[in-house]
DNA sequence: ACCTGAACACCGTTCAAGT
DNA sequence: ACCTGAACACCGTTCAAGT
């Protein structure tokens, strides 16, 4: 995807590349409005469900949005200003779904960063993944048999012993993780059970 | 740090530039050395402490590096290869940890998913925050006051709401959710306690 | 074995000029 | 108001050639 070049988008508009200068500043601005239009598209069902399932539903939105345009979060993640652009659009049911667990504020803030801390990460990894699939377990594997023999012990062990990781939804595990350490924060903040 | 160009590194060797490529064979493999030299530069503390210490130790490492060389996570996470010999050489540690957590092999995966890519999304976000300090939540009342009055209600109200956001570790903050959501997938698959 | 230099096919951006 | 074209200062990479 450097073929989003401002001589490229010239040549498929049949127009000559400078003249994108005129509407926009620079190609940083171009940018930044792909990623706003592409995050206008972005739905994530309000209400319905425990807040749980409202944070899931937020992931399960950001990621497919992430999959039906790999490259834009590195994109995103690479501006400053897009990022902004980004997280305003994309955080506001996020921050719904947490105030309904209710978290304070600064609970709200906190576990909201986390949230798409995690699905940046792991929306990056997953666009520049070799193979899909397995999620590079395999070439993980390969890596480590390239190696001396002794070296990474505990990596090959625990590789060794990896039962099927082929059916396992790694995404949603992760986030699951996340929720429930959301649920700890929820009962030690608030004061009696909800 | 687009300053990484085969000609500059060509110009500041006092080389002809193209004598790189007799060494190795293009920039992405530059890429990977260097990512591989800097990995080979984290230390995590093995052994002491809990496993949560343990996880904790790991995050700091991984940020301390991340913080060292910006961009470098850049690198990593758009370069299949790169993440490769990343992972390889920082996640020993980590799942040594977590395997001292008492989790079942595809718990230490999935765990151990989880928290790179989370220090990873983190390290990116940080990596191109607009000015340090708040980590980008002054911008982000900005941008929100410079959108119509009635869109974003939820974010208005609890960015409105925030203390001082000043003085807490997010990085930290998020760190320790998880590994509260990893002792909870720990008591779920071990079967006594221990 | 190691380095050089010219060349190719690209970039983003400027600036003066055209209609 | 909108587009063009030449120019500038870069890229990564190839390939034949030098020592």
């Amino acid at each position: 995807m450097e073929a989003l070049s401002m001589r490229r988008l010239g040549a498929t508009l049949g127009v000559d590349p400078m003249a994108i200068y005129y509407h926009l500043p620079g190609k940083r601005a171009l940018i930044r409005r792909v990623v706003e239009s592409v995050f206008a598209t972005m739905s994530v069902p309000e209400d319905g469900g425990t807040w749980q399932d409202r944070v899931r539903a937020w992931g399960a939105a950001y990621r497919q949005l992430a999959l039906a345009h790999p490259n834009l979060v590195l994109q995103i993640v690479t501006d400053p200003a897009a990022i902004l652009v980004a997280a305003v659009q994309a955080n506001e049911a996020l921050y719904a779904a947490l105030e309904a667990a209710g978290l304070p504020p600064e609970a709200v803030v906190g576990a909201a960063d986390l949230v798409v801390d995690y699905v940046n990460g792991f929306a990056l990894a997953q666009a520049s993944a070799p193979a899909a699939g397995t999620e590079s377990m395999r070439s993980l594997v390969a890596e480590l048999q390239r190696r001396p023999a002794e070296a990474f012990p505990v990596q090959r062990r625990v590789l060794g012993e990896h039962p099927d990781v082929e059916g396992r939804d790694s995404f949603r595990f992760g986030l699951d993780v996340i929720i429930a350490g959301i649920e700890g924060l929820r009962s030690r903040s608030t004061a009696g059970r909800q």
